[in-house]
DNA sequence: AACGATTGCGCAAACGATTGCGGTTGATTT
DNA sequence: AAATCAACCGCAATCGTTTGCGCAATCGTT
């Protein structure tokens, strides 16, 4: 059966399909009156125009666009949610475009993007973009882009993030208090910013005399791995991990050998499954959710403003 | 500035807008001349005509509907990028619609779905829902939906999901054969089906001899209080736990009781991250990549086919 | 050579909502 | 009583692409 148009309710009523459009819309040259009866038939017919329609005249979508590499565990359910609320509380939609962590997929989901006109990007690197010419399409046309999470530095676009070596630095201030000498400190893959920047901050606080064994870890797997070997060659009880992935690896470990609660495991989390698994953890809370909404009132905002300024937003943690 | 159009492009060349469109679109009618011409300028200039105007017109948005309660840390991830991948290859794109669990917001996500236009909808359940009138509207229209997930039986819209029951009764007979006397089995919410499901199959494949104590827990929390109290109580040292967040709460108390290595943990897991908390964990691996693969595809037929037709889809799974 | 079939392209009408502009009322002002 | 004005509503163009139909040119057949 052929959907309603806005024509078939004029009809109805005996008015024009504009008076229509402007009654839906609220539009204050339409009386009361007028307003009040087609809205009412409207809402007895279940009329809703076609989107469609309006989006392809109004030259807008309601569309954002979030590209990210995958959908890990943790953290970035809890930014998708946070997104998609944020978002849909402003009537916007929210759509996922994964990349894989491929750099051509980033490539060609942001050319996606650009062709579906949506109204605003929210992108999280992969890890072998090492810069933002591809982004150079959504200038033009005028695209606003968020950056989130894996970033890099950029002088165009706005980016959400949390102050990754500010937290770092606490995390080792903490340490330091703890009188140990040595800790085996876990990062994500070196190319990372998120990991270089964590790295800086851990380092540039902790204190000297303490011994630091590192390790790149890519998973849990090479967390757990490096953390059996310095429990069984240096009895390492003091642990640093930069994410939830990591820390998995390290309290398998720890509770594999038998030393969780003379185990002091410090790091990034978001503090929904780990806390579980180790009494002794303190962790810089990572919370998506804030993050997710953040990013999507940024690109909201970019939205609204006509000229579009940059703005880096941090967000505040702080260490459990 | 202002996007080009197909009728710039056409001005260009010097032949009408219809034979751009059908150039572009490799019509036949057009000479593999002229399409050559028109496809060339169209890659050096980087036009890509409007999907608006041509979704508008063509009455199709390319757009799959995801809905679904929340993004929980497990499965639902794999399920979106299983879907996603899927629509992808397709040509289709993913919007992501939370319910948050409340029906009512079930509810409006469906209607924003049929305002939308989207091509197609996949629908994971909300606890409260107990029938699916809601859906009626998308049945009028014309928009496939395919249930997945969390379900209840239907007898017009397809589904996908794994045999929960006949998965819970390997889970039992696996336990038959360690012999135990006592086994602690925990279940998520009581009115979920996949609860249900998987305790009805679960009990009718279990020996009479085992004495069962039960629990039905929302969250890793009161899986783990339920493990503790049994272990203290029972020295129970077998337990069943309907998924990864349940069995995350048992692997706590079993690793905080020091009963680790004596304790049999049995259960539905993607195999992701508890295989890493306990050596001696048996899973029926419930990937999500794969129900989200089976239902993305199950969506693209139906919306291919002229005649919907109801087809429910069984996952297999195995016990590792 | 005449006639039907095929090929290749343009014309113009959609698709359904929005919106600038202009026209019709009736009320208010001078 | 004429003029001004505001309040309301309709006309028609518009957004950019697709597509049914028609027309001309070319091709093949007897």
């Amino acid at each position: 059966m052929k959907p309603m148009t806005i024509k078939d309710l004029a009809n109805f009523l005996k008015v024009s399909p504009s008076t229509v459009s402007r009654a839906l819309n609220n539009h204050p040259d339409i009386s009361l009156e007028v307003r009040l009866r087609v809205q009412q038939l409207a809402k007895e017919l279940q009329f809703k125009p076609n989107s469609f329609a309006a989006n392809f005249r109004k030259k807008q979508s309601k569309l954002i666009a979030v590209v990210l590499p995958k959908i890990y565990r943790s953290f970035i359910p809890d930014v998708i949610e946070g997104i998609t609320k944020k978002l849909n509380d402003n009537h916007f939609q929210t759509l996922i475009l994964l990349t894989e962590d491929l750099f051509e997929r980033e490539i060609e989901a942001i050319n996606q993007c650009c062709e579906m006109r949506v109204d605003g990007i929210l992108l999280s690197l992969c890890n072998q973009t090492k810069d933002l010419n591809h982004l150079q399409r959504c200038q033009t046309i005028g695209i606003p882009v968020v950056l989130f999470d894996n970033t890099i530095k950029s002088d165009c676009f706005s980016s959400v993030h949390i102050n990754d070596a500010l937290a770092a630095g606490q995390c080792a201030e903490f340490i330091n208090k703890q009188k140990v000498n040595r800790v085996a400190a876990i990062f994500g893959p070196e190319e990372l910013a998120i990991s270089q920047n964590r790295k800086l901050g851990f380092f540039s606080a902790l204190a000297k005399e303490i011994t630091v064994d590192i390790c790149y870890a890519k998973d849990s797997h090479e967390a757990y791995t490096f953390a059996n070997d310095q429990i069984k060659k240096h009895q390492t009880c003091a642990f640093f991990g930069i994410s939830d992935e990591v820390l998995l690896g390290i309290v398998s470990a720890v509770n594999e050998n038998k030393v969780t609660n003379e185990s002091l495991v410090v790091g990034f989390s978001d503090g929904l499954t780990m806390p579980f698994l180790h009494r002794n953890l303190h962790y810089i809370n990572h919370n998506g959710k804030v993050i997710g909404k953040a990013a999507a009132a940024q690109i909201l905002k970019l939205i609204a403003e006509d000229e579009k300024l940059k703005e880096d937003i941090l967000i505040a943690v702080e260490l459990l």
